[in-house]
DNA sequence: TCCATTAATTCCACTTTTTGCAATAATCAA
DNA sequence: TTGATTATTGCAAAAAGTGGAATTAATGGA
């Protein structure tokens, strides 16, 4: 039983206090963690962690060796990062992710030309709508859309995201372009419930500011679809920048009322710490970082 | 495989410069410690050692790995330790050490009452004749006879050992006792290599000093064997205290010339460290010195 | 140059350990 | 008491680790 691993389960119970929490973030099953902690307290000799089905509690040795187990796993990372340096093979296993769409549209196709190109590297890409943390979940690289709160991570910039209108050409030679949003209401509307869950639209510009109630024909919570029923004509719909970039530079889809969806939100290559990037890591960054880059940029605020 | 075994393989490896002597010294088998070793590095991804049948050499990654190793070996040591404390239960594995004669003779019977008593410990019993590196070799416990080293270990004394010429009763009777040096030419010596590897005796008192040449009739390396010979009357042998204690308390046998065989050496309990001592070294320390104490008092310097 | 020697490595059959699922036991809230 | 949740154990399958023997490689000496 790997002595470093028994250590890693404990911190990671006492991180996220529960086994079968410890057991998700470290991909294991939940028998396995039992058993590493039993057998951590039994190599030990002493019970470090009191447990029920409900509750856990540190013993006093527990919590001694708690806060060295933590500071002893940091310096092995980093013993590990430092002395293989840049000269490490790109290997292991890597953690990445993004939002369910931006994952799907954008961040698999790179991922897998990434594999492709690096034989000894696995990938987890992660697809989940919600801000995730990079250390306690074992993510190495995540995709941010949004402004970054201040962190200790380091990002590279990929571009900039917007919420736009677009139909389809042959669409809006039938039905007209629309102006401003109140024209919305004579068009034929397909909502997509993962950027606009309510059918109130507020929009805001340096003139004015209002708000529209969208009837949509059609509604649905995935993006492909949405656009897809955009592009053969179907009506108008809203997507974010990045979704659509393709089909605008091709000429598929237009977008529409532009002057009423100004506001645009940066994209993010985010990663822990700046020095001691693992080769995997830097690997992914230099590989991803222009060709996200590439895939993004098109649509966003400059080609207004 | 264990990642904290890699790092102890990888230390081992440089610290006694061939792959079998790290497999001996950690108890492995060189199959083993060579694949424990591709194993680092491929987990790594770089070359910590460059190898051939005859040289090793350390590459730059490996001399930086191998400087944090070493550290966070200890670490870890320390940590564990410090976490376990007083309230740990004395049990793992014990490496004991001590000549050859000693670990027969008094050792052995004290150890396996040891054993007896903490059903959680066992115990390596190391029988050589040479002085041990407690760290290097990985023993936990030393008996060492003679006067010790300013060293970074500690030591519990356990008496005074010094070489004696004893006899039986019966063959004194017999022959008569010895008054001088010079008086053992007209008897029957039994010589015992272990102690005497030569037949010539250099003695020194206060008065006088000089040397005899000893003819022995029976020459033997085995301890047990030359004692055994003594007490059946055969002749005049020449043992270490410790190994006569009881026949001399019983009678069986008799020293002689006592006040040619002054001088005496302590012998001591040798462990290191003074803080932190495992359970398991606590448990033998605490068990043993009285014990040894008992065995081996009796006929010391101060018996005379 | 060739050979004997020594040390690391690989091969292979075997043993041990580890695995996760399913069933179970324990706990707490309602 | 019940229901929901969580840790634990039993078990059979899978994986990893094991050391002895054979192999390969390097080196110093003949």
């Amino acid at each position: 039983m790997d002595r470093l691993l028994q250590m890693e389960v404990f911190a990671a119970i006492n991180d996220s206090g529960s086994f079968v929490q410890a057991a998700n973030r470290l991909r294991m099953s939940p028998p396995a963690v039992t058993r590493a902690m039993n057998a951590l307290e039994e190599r030990l000799g002493v019970q470090l962690l009191t447990r029920s089905t409900r509750q856990l509690a540190l013993t006093d040795a527990g919590a001694r060796f708690l806060d060295a187990s933590r500071q002893l796993l940091f310096d092995i990372d980093t013993a590990e990062k430092q002395a293989v340096g840049e000269t490490g093979v790109a290997q292991g296993h890597l953690t990445v992710s993004a939002s369910m769409t931006f994952s799907q549209m954008i961040a698999a196709p790179v991922v897998r030309a990434f594999l492709a190109s690096h034989p000894r590297i696995s990938v987890s890409l992660v697809a989940v709508d919600r801000v995730t943390n990079l250390v306690e979940e074992g993510i190495d690289v995540a995709i941010r859309i949004g402004d970054l709160p201040d962190s200790s991570l380091m990002a590279k910039r990929l571009g900039m995201v917007r919420r736009l209108f677009v139909a389809s050409p042959d669409y809006l030679d039938r039905r007209g372009i629309p102006s401003e949003p109140s024209d919305l209401k004579l068009h034929s509307i397909i909502g997509f419930t993962g950027i606009m869950p309510s059918h109130d639209w507020h929009y805001k510009t340096k003139a004015k500011r209002g708000h529209v109630h969208l009837h949509p024909r059609l509604d649905v919570n995935d993006a492909a679809t949405a656009l897809a029923a955009a592009s053969a004509g179907e009506g108008i719909t809203m997507a974010l920048s990045y979704m659509v970039a393709d089909q605008i530079r091709s000429g598929t889809l237009v977008p529409v009322l532009e002057e009423y969806t100004p506001h645009a939100v940066p994209i993010h290559l985010v990663y822990a710490q700046s020095k001691l990037v693992a080769p995997k890591v830097r690997a992914f960054l230099d590989f991803s970082a222009d060709r996200l880059r590439t895939k993004i940029e098109g649509t966003d605020m400059e080609s207004l």
